[in-house]
DNA sequence: CATGAATGAGCATTCATTCAT
DNA sequence: TATGAATGAATGCTCATTCAT
């Protein structure tokens, strides 16, 4: 998905769209601390020293990825909305996640590992990845509002909370089952719901 | 060993003890890739020459690291052996937890974000700490199996994903009670399973 | 590529030609083991830092000025070729060591100390000078065999051992006068030859 | 032979001549450069922090490696005079470097090796294994001598040369046999001298 | 004498960032 | 804009030597 919709409106990506993408990529396959410049630029294949006229520091390329990732999550959401009951999206972004299983067993979750790793820090990036969770979390308190859940922002929490969890087990076990189980579970849990 | 005679059951720790403990606390706060071993060295005050005398790689000592962190979860999980009920003992860990909710907060939980960072790894030690969730997992599952659940493990899974999952969107949102209302949620939970 | 141009032909090297010189002559002096990649990058007025643009180890780096010694050498053997007869070709090269014999006297053969130091090593570099000792063998043995010897082979390697050998004694006593000495009397010998 | 020398007067070796004997060793396989003095502790089996009772440096304890080949050298010499003619004594010292072809294959000639790399040196310490192949050339200089040679030196410095040669290629290409064929030809050439 | 532990200087290597062209 | 090259401050790790007991 991340590919397709990056090469929305043609098949060449100009540098930037590049760096971008390839900083997604390889930032959630190595975590942003063992990630170089070189390694970015070599995904992207673009020079090294050409980077920095894009992007005036790793930070900054990093943060070009997080708001990339922001994109992607808003678009993904927005297309549950074909469904027309909330217990409908929910259970569709629950599809969504475990058609994914695979990648998740192999680097955990884009946006939660990304949280994880970002809140060791002691500048201002620290908080810059929290922005990814609160997507999920607004979109979900909407839908569990949408059921007419007075609580719907603890629901909410507890879901994404069970998503970034399952998320985090399936990878340390690397076992993608895991999430199809959990799944399932989540399935019944909504379909419990008043 | 003359340190260790010496410093038992005494407030001072011998170097080598020092040095996991040093290592738990700097790589719960920094992570692993950004901590050197001048920090761990600095932290345990301990020259940094000395510490390849204790542990022969920056691995060794994180791995002795995490080590130590499983003998605190199974001391913990133990500790919860004095309640009678499984029920009681499932609260009891959603209490250890949310005792725990400033910390988190701040850093995120010490065993998640040492596996989320870990699996990261190209390595062996990429599954190193998987043992510490499996001591929770394993744990849970016995408290619902004595509940005679035949989903135990299933319910298992599912609980310490919904702790870990906590744990991230505490530690990403700065938000301790987040925790609280999740605990208070999940102790519904276990009230409302047979 | 802008200064191998801009140098072509003058007295100045581009930096990587440099590095390749001042292993070379550093090497030579020092031994592999005693000299820093610091020593080499000095000698060739190169930043420590920019030595990994051009050589990934220090291992390729000492591989090079092998690399560079082999064409030396190859150079020199070639350039006795304007030599007709085999005899004069063998005296070109007792003439040639005896020219060098201040610099042996001081840091030893250049080639034979390599060899001597490098097979100490246990990984694949142990045997990467070979191949320096292996053209003077050759090359003598072609010699050899062009005067008509049937035992060119142990003849050549006689030679180059009595070669290797005065260059370790003359390093050792630091005594130059013995290459002299025993260059005139390998001189009787070849002339003794039928 | 370096054994049951050292071993002489009983099967118990003190401390002291364990480390010369562990260091020989190990200086022989590893190089002075390359060998730590841990290395040598644990060649010798003794604790390292007590190495400095007997050896004030490493440098210390790599002199006292090199008197004792020096007095190896001594009785191996001094054993061939049981043969009444020099030119027996010359050949039973052929024969007992060709005994020892497999490990010159594999390490070097202990003395050679030792005094290629000590040369590299700056210190007072470069001339230290001179002494060994002094011993040596002084033999065959009186054995030359005894048979009326007046150029007893220059030969004796020839043969030694050979020797110390082909010792470096049999230990550069790993091949035994070098010496067996050189030690052949070497006494074809004795025979030959008046 | 013996010894485990301590110490700090040094080394190969990495990498974000800058610069010259 | 583009890019190969430059740079220096880290970092993990080693090791001769010293010290306390």
């Amino acid at each position: 998905m991340t590919d397709s919709d990056a090469n929305r409106g043609g098949p060449t990506l100009d540098k930037r769209q590049r760096l971008v993408e390839g900083a997604r990529v390889v930032l959630h396959q190595q975590g942003v601390e063992k990630t170089t410049i070189a390694d970015i630029a070599q995904a992207a294949d673009v020079p090294v020293g050409n980077v920095y006229y894009y992007f005036k520091t790793k930070d900054e390329l990093v943060q070009a990825a997080i708001d990339a990732q922001a994109q992607d999550i808003k678009t993904m959401l927005a297309s549950f909305d074909r469904h027309r009951s909330p217990k409908a999206r929910l259970k569709a972004f629950l599809r969504a996640i475990t058609d994914r299983r695979e990648v998740a067993a192999l680097h955990g979750c884009p946006h939660g590992t990304l949280c994880s790793e970002l809140a060791k820090r002691e500048d201002d990036f620290e908080r810059a990845p929290a922005i990814l969770m609160q997507l999920f979390i607004d979109w979900a308190e909407q839908q569990f509002r949408s059921m007419g859940r007075r609580d719907a922002r603890d629901l909410a929490v507890a879901m994404i909370a069970s998503y970034q969890g399952i998320m985090l087990l399936t990878n340390t076990f690397r076992q993608p089952e895991l999430i199809v189980r959990e799944a399932r579970r989540l399935n019944r849990w909504i379909d419990s719901l008043a």
